[in-house]
DNA sequence: GCGTTTGTACTCGGATATACTGTGTCCGAGTACTGCTGG
DNA sequence: CCAGCAGTACTCGGACACAGTATATCCGAGTACAAACGC
């Protein structure tokens, strides 16, 4: 089980365009330049963050990507629900059901208890990401790093 | 982003192991068989957990599995880590080093923040799978299941 | 000199190939029981 | 009748194909600017 690594391309992307000026784009080659990433296979990621408005996307000269909504409505796991899909990594296929053994549909009135239990750790893992917004990233910065960051866009 | 189905097969398969009286093993036929599981296939992930000793493997007529500690000590976790390898999802790249604008290494002397909020994520999900046993999955099942199950063994 | 038009260069978006992991399967090694054989 | 032995049937374990998704890429659609042209 693996993320794919949009996720952490899209984070990045997400975070650095939380520090520039209101009303500047970066174009999609700008962003893969700076982190050193395949331009256009960072599209594929950046189109699925602006499907859902997390990004918004200019076209034309001076066009780019700049965030859909404030940084601080962005967290973590819309982010990752984006690029990954935000359904479940388990998905219960109900084998109790199933088999030589099945059982009967009215002795599963109640949801299977191993499903039960890895959705509850499904949304712990979610509850800590939707915690974290895009602007708490910023936040958490090194003072020195953001203000080079400030630097490249003044 | 998707587990193997290995997860939800290995974890049903201890449970019902758990319930068999002491000493018995059920063969990988007999599991297969009962949930209507490819039992090639099924055997793969059986075996990951008998080497993570979560499961005993006995050969020969009337061999087969049996749970290799008390049912109390097995975590979902340790199935999970067993079938799926317990690395996590998130692998930081370190991208922020990486491209035109990388950071020197005198500036990344703490981890990636973003890198950071998915490991305690990570941790989040880890920790509320490891306080369910497979001893409280059996508790969990409704009491008519039980008894069925139990009468299969007499 | 000014407005219009045309061209260009730059942007994103969708459709198209390749690599790797999950899925599914097969055959071989080992072991305990069972039946037979010889004493 | 009993002990030893060989055969057999059943078990798990590792090596081998197939499929789906992540990875990587290319080309086409659209837009704003800029320059050129006509008035």
């Amino acid at each position: 089980m693996k993320f794919s690594q949009g996720v952490e391309w899209g984070l990045h992307c997400a975070v650095l365009l939380a520090q520039t000026p209101a009303g500047t784009a970066l174009s999609r080659r700008a962003l893969a330049d700076r982190y050193g990433l395949p331009e256009a296979y960072l599209a594929k990621h950046l189109r699925a963050l602006v499907a859902a408005g997390i990004l918004h996307a200019v076209s034309g000269p001076n066009g780019g990507y700049q965030l859909g909504k404030p940084a601080a409505e962005i967290s973590a796991l819309d982010v990752l629900d984006a690029v990954e899909g935000a359904a479940s990594p388990f998905v219960c296929q109900e084998i109790r059901q199933q088999g030589t053994s099945a059982l009967p549909p009215e002795q599963c009135t109640r949801p299977c208890a191993i499903a039960v239990v890895m959705a509850q750790a499904h949304l712990a893992w979610r509850a800590s990401l939707r915690g974290v917004t895009v602007a708490d990233l910023v936040e958490r910065l090194p003072e020195a790093v953001r203000t080079k960051t400030r630097g490249e866009f003044s």
